[in-house]
DNA sequence: CCAGTTAGTTCATATTTTGAACTTACGTGG
DNA sequence: CCACGTAAGTTCAAAATATGAACTAACTGG
């Protein structure tokens, strides 16, 4: 299968692959949210080559990720900023971030983390959109047959 | 560059790319988390190749995030099911997939998410690990020298 | 006028992916 | 006994992608 044939009644973590399920992709999106913009500072921030650098960028443009703003006309040269889709990326950013140095113990990153209305670095906690509480492990996936009692996780005791 | 060089100094989401940065290996771990632990599972779910099924099964090990469990001698035949390295990928799945939802118009996934702990399907929602507030877009990233502030979202007003 | 900057493109050469067929070894049915 | 099904791979040629390096275009500063 091709990636480029994804349809759209495929899952979500299928679709969404789709779309930045390429690690060049990623490294251009996080230097997004370090403030980056230009096509030379993501050439020196991720290392790609500017023939993969220049693929990935026209297709986040055209994934409504980027936006491509022209900044001077000639010669032709412009400058990509998140849009409110590649924003709504942050989440996904920095839980990776924290796997990897929790699990990988990878080194914390150059630049800290705030959040701004309180003031201090942190890390995401998941909690449960229904009961509030904190969710760790205690997620389990079932089948939604009319919520017929399939789960997974506990199968032949 | 290529991603087999990726070394320790780099940044974590350098690093947790390099390990999970490819769309196929998301879409095994997906599986995984699914219940499904058998090479023709992952054939079938995620129509990858064999020949990348097999590369990508065999890196998952190396990497920890799999366990590779001969249940069948001759022919050898293996399972494969998520260390707790791996089992610490959810919340990138959650997040990954719930951006896809709301912001890809993905359709829900066929199987239900239930934080068993309530009991509620339900959806992923960050807070701070400093002040237990939810966090939103309220997240700035600053250099980390010393702790100067050099907020990279509100610079020349 | 010369060098530097910036956002690309181009091209020949690697590397990776694909799909299909093949392998191995068992269990089942006829 | 023989064919068939199942399961986890491997192998191979062909196709797709990525790589690095060089090139381009049009400014700007000295």
């Amino acid at each position: 299968m091709r990636w480029s044939q994804v349809d759209e009644t495929s899952c979500p973590v299928a679709q969404g692959l789709s779309v930045i399920g390429d690690a060049w992709t990623l490294l251009i999106i996080r230097d997004c949210f370090k403030g980056f913009t230009r096509f030379e500072d993501f050439q020196s921030q991720t290392k790609a080559s500017r023939a993969t650098l220049s693929s990935r960028l026209a297709r986040l443009v055209e994934d409504g990720i980027l936006e491509k703003r022209p900044y001077q006309d000639n010669p032709p040269r412009s400058e990509y900023v998140l849009t409110s889709k590649g924003k709504a990326l942050l989440p996904v950013l920095m839980t990776l971030s924290d796997w990897a140095q929790t699990e990988l113990g990878a080194p914390p990153p150059n630049m800290k983390r705030v959040h701004t209305s309180c003031g201090h670095e942190f890390h995401p906690v998941l909690h449960c959109s229904e009961c509030g509480e904190e969710v760790g492990q205690d997620v389990s996936y079932v089948s939604d047959v009319a919520s017929r009692q399939k789960s997974v996780e506990q199968t032949e005791p």
